[in-house]
RNA sequence: CGGGGCGUAGCGCAGUUUGGUCAGCGCGCCUGCCUUGGGAGCAGGAGGUCGGCGGUUCAAAUCCGCCCGCCCCGACCA
């Protein structure tokens, strides 16, 4: 490709609406432009190497017994009320009517179309398990888009549905689907780190994500140095603490007026945090219940609401607070607290004395103690793990970070084949649900990640299997263009994708814009090593440079290209 | 949805407080000359309903009202 004709649109200065590395340079260095909020047009840079991101998914999915289809993205109402996610997805869901009123949306995942196909033609286990992908748009009206293509409202992903007969069969599903996506992931360049994790709204027990560590991820996940263990934080266990042995002192109350706050309570009383207990009332189901959390934890919503077995859960406001306690907010505690559920972390059940609102204005209780004091009706692991936190399966300090989540997989179960009834008939004849799973990536959040994790304050670094070329070739004059044009016909007719910068630009410009687009292998022609017969080879990463004949070119561009696994 | 910020030429911005030679600057773009190893120089030029609508005023980019769009933090989220 010339770029003289191409539509590579360099910018010199970085618009407003870049934050983050990958977005500032994707629009700088051409790929990539707004449409709106988290709607982007792909430019033809973009296009090459997200066509070569999906032709790696293509692969290791087909190796792994996958069969692609296309699925509709309109899809109808129906399908959606039968698994009861017409309602759960609320108004992240894009919705639309045709012109006789039928409501269709866009879909943001395709669990239901898949199901519902495999429904109506699969009947016997002869004929499982089945494997299909899709790589499609998919849309959801997120609240907040952000980080450029990291969190769009249309995005590309590939998702992967299996069907099986069991839940062995499904086992097997996940773990050929787990290894594929860490070759996937490792093949783009990206280091990625599977971590357990939550399946919210889309149901099933185990999921882990793939998660590619970066300052501007969303994902807070720990992980252990010393063990495999790694866990998004909204999974992530904590390891039980021992009771702790001290001496019941009697119960007593102290006034603390205006004392709403851990902080608050913590210095006016001369109290550590993890002495006091942190009621937190939450509205679930119509039910109220009370959560207690150590002084100095976070509670964690996302387990809180598992052990609840609910999606819907929301802080308790102010008006229900004082009708339930009798107090303001700031003063709820477990003693005396009636018909609510009490759900005990497990770092307040080893705590012994501690200090509880006393659902009394401007009071708190001194020493109270479960089993005491106050019954609790569960007692659970609810709270947020952090970095520093011990192990919960060595013991060692777990470590924080932040990270992008560029894809996950889930055992679903029957869930969805329930709701469709997509049942088949075993051996014995007996009907049976299919056991699903659902695999998915993330393309184009994939492509942005990979710039976070390569470039530097120059530009973008592609790793050789995804760039937009395998080479840029840049003659410095115009003296210089007719051997480029003699090397550009010699590389492409060996099958290497070369970008010549015919350009009647200044050298400083071709060098500035051949570091902001980042192709891997830059060839540079300039009188100053062709008076000695040679051209100059260098590598965007850094890593190697030389000057060779024009006539080794080839053999040693094809060397680094299989030296970078391309 | 709450909090904060922004919207003036393709991009980055000044001008808005205090209404009146304010339609401006840098980059980019076009033409010519010149230059050619890390975003050169000179000369000339094109390009803007100042986000939109309404209001106040002799006069609005500037003041007031409503609306739209965009970004950041939070809530939210396979």
């Amino acid at each position: 490709m010339r770029m003289t004709s191409s539509f590579i649109p360099t910018l010199r200065e970085t618009p407003a609406e870049a934050e983050i590395p990958s977005h500032k340079l994707m629009l700088r260095a051409g790929f990539l432009r707004r449409a709106a909020a988290g709607i982007y047009t792909y430019l033809p840079l973009s296009q090459r190497v997200l066509k070569k991101i999906m032709q790696i998914i293509r692969e290791e999915m087909d190796a792994a017994g996958g069969q692609e289809i296309l699925l509709p993205i309109v899809q109808p109402a129906e399908l959606w009320h039968a698994t009861g996610r017409w309602a759960d997805y609320g108004d992240e869901m894009f919705r639309l009517k045709d012109r006789h009123g039928r409501e269709f949306c866009l879909g943001p995942t395709h669990e239901e179309i898949t199901t519902s196909l495999v429904q109506g033609e699969v009947r016997s286990y002869r004929q499982l398990p089945l494997l299909l992908y899709q790589i499609q748009n998919k849309y959801r009206d997120e609240v907040r888009p952000r980080f450029g293509i990291i969190r769009g409202r249309e995005f590309i992903m590939k998702d992967l549905y299996s069907f099986d007969q069991d839940q062995r069969g499904l086992e097997e599903s996940y773990q050929k689907m787990y290894q594929a996506y860490g070759r996937i992931f490792s093949r783009c360049g990206l280091e990625t780190r599977p971590v357990l994790a939550d399946s919210g709204a889309i149901g099933g027990n185990v999921t882990h994500e793939f998660v590619v560590l970066a300052d501007c991820g969303e994902a807070i996940i720990v992980y252990c140095p010393e063990c495999d263990y790694a866990a998004n934080v909204e999974r992530a266990e904590c390891r039980p603490q021992p009771k702790d042995g001290t001496e019941l002192l009697p119960l007593e109350k102290a006034f603390t007026p205006g004392a709403k706050t851990i902080e608050q309570v913590s210095s006016f009383l001369d109290v550590a945090p993890e002495r006091l207990i942190k009621t937190l009332l939450y509205k679930s189901d119509g039910e109220v219940v009370a959560a207690l959390i150590r002084g100095d934890h976070e509670l964690n919503e996302v387990k809180l609401a598992r052990i609840l077995g609910t999606l819907e859960l929301e802080p308790a406001d102010e008006e229900t607070i004082l009708q339930v306690t009798g107090a303001p907010v700031g003063f709820c505690g477990p003693v005396g607290l009636k018909n609510v559920r009490l759900i005990v972390d497990q770092g307040v059940a080893a705590l012994a004395n501690g200090v509880a609102g006393a659902n009394e204005e401007d009071a708190h209780l001194l020493n109270v103690n479960m089993g005491r004091d106050y019954e609790p009706d569960l007692v659970a692991d609810i709270r947020l793990v952090k970095g520093g936190d011990p192990c919960p399966q060595c013991g060692n300090a777990l470590l924080g970070a932040r990270g992008i989540e560029v894809g996950q997989v889930f055992q679903l179960g029957t869930k969805y084949s329930e709701a469709l009834r997509a049942y088949y008939l075993d051996e014995n004849g007996e009907e049976k649900p299919m056991v699903m799973g659902c695999y998915g990536i993330g393309v184009t959040r994939t492509m942005a990640a990979v710039i976070e994790q390569h470039h530097d304050e120059h530009g973008i670094i592609w790793p050789m299997s995804i760039a937009p070329f395998h080479v840029h070739i840049v003659p410095l004059g115009d003296k210089e263009l007719a051997l480029a044009e003699e090397l550009y016909d010699q590389l492409t007719s060996c099958g290497i994708e070369v970008l010549l910068d015919d350009r009647d630009e200044r050298p400083g410009v071709k060098f500035k814009d051949a570091d902001l687009i980042g192709i891997p292998i830059r060839i540079t022609i300039g009188s100053r090593s062709l008076s000695e017969g040679k051209v100059e080879l260098k590598l965007r990463s850094g890593d190697w440079e030389g000057k060779l004949p024009p006539d080794e070119v080839c053999a040693k561009v094809q060397e680094l290209i299989a030296s970078k696994g391309a």
